[in-house]
DNA sequence: TCTTGGCACTCGCAGTTTGTGAGTGCCAAT
DNA sequence: ATTGGCACTCACAAACTGCGAGTGCCAAGA
């Protein structure tokens, strides 16, 4: 029905006055500033309808009304279009993007960025290592009775690990070892590297297969362990913008410091890759992130997504405009990671 | 004279009450808590000396008095005895930085445990490449024409560059390369490393000797350069304790961000290694730490500086209990990267 | 059934006033 | 040099007030 329509179109012109002035909306201002066409006394009784459905509120009984959480996911599932970057952006993005000159810098590039596009905190996971593929595997004899094992993987991450070895082993069973790592793990990942390491562990005996099994057990513990996936925290000066009250800000600022929490966060995202994960509020389901939204993409290739980034910020932020700036920073950045 | 010396006792129990209530302290509560033996008139005279000396200075008119950077400068210089860490602080310091599995997990580690000691935001540099030694290098065949150079120092640090080199060069010359810049190389440092390596060009011609040449431009500009240098932060949400208003945390999280002026921060310091600095407000020479004090210190071999660590807090911090922290951490980092 | 103008009502907010108390500076006495 | 006394200052909190934005409801009109 045309007054259904109408009552979304309040809500439209609630929320997007809301974000831009942070300043609950009354019924005049509705009528006076978007064209609806009718008195704000109709207006009332809409917003009067949108309160008893729970998509806005009041914040005392003289103000006017604010979305609630519901009300902005109402927004972003039925009434946002992306709002598609300019030119001048996308620009922007791709140069600073190429400029990186390994990992780290893509990474810490891409967060600076995106914090810097949205004005919010920007969240970049590094590429899962469970989803790399080995590049080069190389040992390095630190003593006698301890050696370094360094991981190179695909997307560029480099991994090292530590391992107490029987010092009678020699140089030349290291060398073999080594051959013998890179011929079979290279190129794979898991979990085919540790069904194919451990198929070709019957080439060694003695020192040698021990020294072989540790390996294997190491190497296949780096590329599994969820706890060596990694990320990068931008923008956090941003929460201070917007009038944040720092009773609020704390609990926030803590969050970001539990990198176990964020990559939860950004792990818990739509399985679809290329697709944009809104969530408003307490579907964070994080009590500390409870007054903000998260808007999280994942990256890769177009079958396989190699990590995730996002954008934190207040419930009531510029949705459309965080949606494109995560999905426009999470493409360039799967180009650049493909080579 | 004896007047002269009750006036710093009036300082310094100004400064500790300052520090523990964060409330301009009068002249009654002084001689209460303090066991001065004179009377409040007496205090308000020595107050008036010290402000008069610009010591401590007054809020507005009918408040009590707090310390000015400069009265903390006179507290730390000649009042304050470093308060020596309980045992339990130091063994738990040990076990946890004992924990860490490799160089990131230390110094992670070691950021974590300073913020959590002394309440406050840590920095903690990674060993500065230009005083590490070359343990390994590896050289990495990606493409025909590109190769990945892996740099492995003593400290546990690993760098990674790409090069983009002539195709038609084998992989046996790549591994002759390699070899000879491993002999040459291991063990050394900078400036020693870049002279070693030039003095054995003469090893090589034709492509191996651009390659050669390319290789230790980038070597030894990876090893020199200034920018390759790393931190980590902790603990930033330790700022929003002690009632900081929100106005003046924006400037810090904004300088904090800046990772060129932390290392700066950290780089400018006292030559002598095993002594802390201390900068107190103004001090700090930036403008947005201009309401905070910086607490610094190496680590490192007793001979040579690896890098440094902080600890950032209001000027109102407990300068004694920081300095202690700041001094106890930089010595278990010391000792465990020298292994 | 929906829309509209009118109107009384609510209530946060900002501005003003006022009382209180902590703290000071000065002075005369010791 | 120290002390008690005393007048003075001034931030802060509490109480009060007027204003105005915004609401809900109702009766009339389309």
């Amino acid at each position: 029905m045309q007054a259904d329509q109408r009552r979304l179109e309040v809500l439209r012109a609630i929320v997007e006055d809301y974000v831009s002035t942070r300043e609950p909306v009354g019924s005049k201002l509705i009528a006076e500033r978007h064209g609806l066409g009718v008195s704000p006394a109709t207006i009332r009784n809409d917003m009067a309808a949108l309160e008893d459905a729970g998509l806005i509120a009041q914040p005392h009984t003289s103000a006017g009304r604010i979305p609630t959480d519901l009300g902005y996911r109402v927004f972003v599932d039925r009434l946002s279009d992306v709002k598609p970057l300019s030119s001048a952006e996308r620009n922007a993005i791709k140069t600073f993007l190429d400029r990186a000159v390994d990992l780290d810098d893509v990474v810490h590039r891409a967060g600076r960025l995106l914090a810097q596009i949205t004005g919010q905190v920007a969240v970049v996971q590094y590429p899962s290592l469970r989803k790399s593929t080995v590049r080069h595997l190389e040992l390095v004899r630190l003593h006698p009775s301890r050696v370094l094992m360094v991981v190179i993987t695909d997307t560029g991450r480099v991994e090292q690990r530590h391992l107490d070895i029987d010092p009678t082993v020699t140089d030349e069973a290291l060398v073999t070892l080594r051959a013998t790592l890179n011929d079979t793990a290279v190129g794979q990942r898991q979990p085919h590297v540790g069904e194919r390491l451990r198929a070709a562990a019957h080439l060694f005996s003695g020192d040698s297969f021990d020294v072989y099994s540790q390996l294997v057990d190491l190497l296949t513990a780096t590329l599994d362990e969820e706890n060596e996936d990694r990320l990068v925290l931008a923008g956090t000066s941003n929460l201070t913008r917007n009038g944040v009250v720092i009773t609020q800000l704390r609990p926030v600022l803590e969050a970001l410091e539990e990198q176990v929490v964020l990559l939860k966060l950004l792990s818990e995202i739509a399985d679809d890759h290329g697709a944009v994960t809104v969530r408003i509020g307490r579907e964070t389901r994080l009590d500390g992130l409870r007054e903000t939204s998260v808007i999280t993409s994942h990256y890769g290739s177009s079958t396989e997504s190699l990590g995730a980034l996002g954008s934190i910020g207040p419930t009531g932020m510029d949705y459309p405009g965080t949606i494109a700036a995560v999905r426009a920073v999470a493409r360039y950045l799967s180009r650049i990671l493909s080579h």
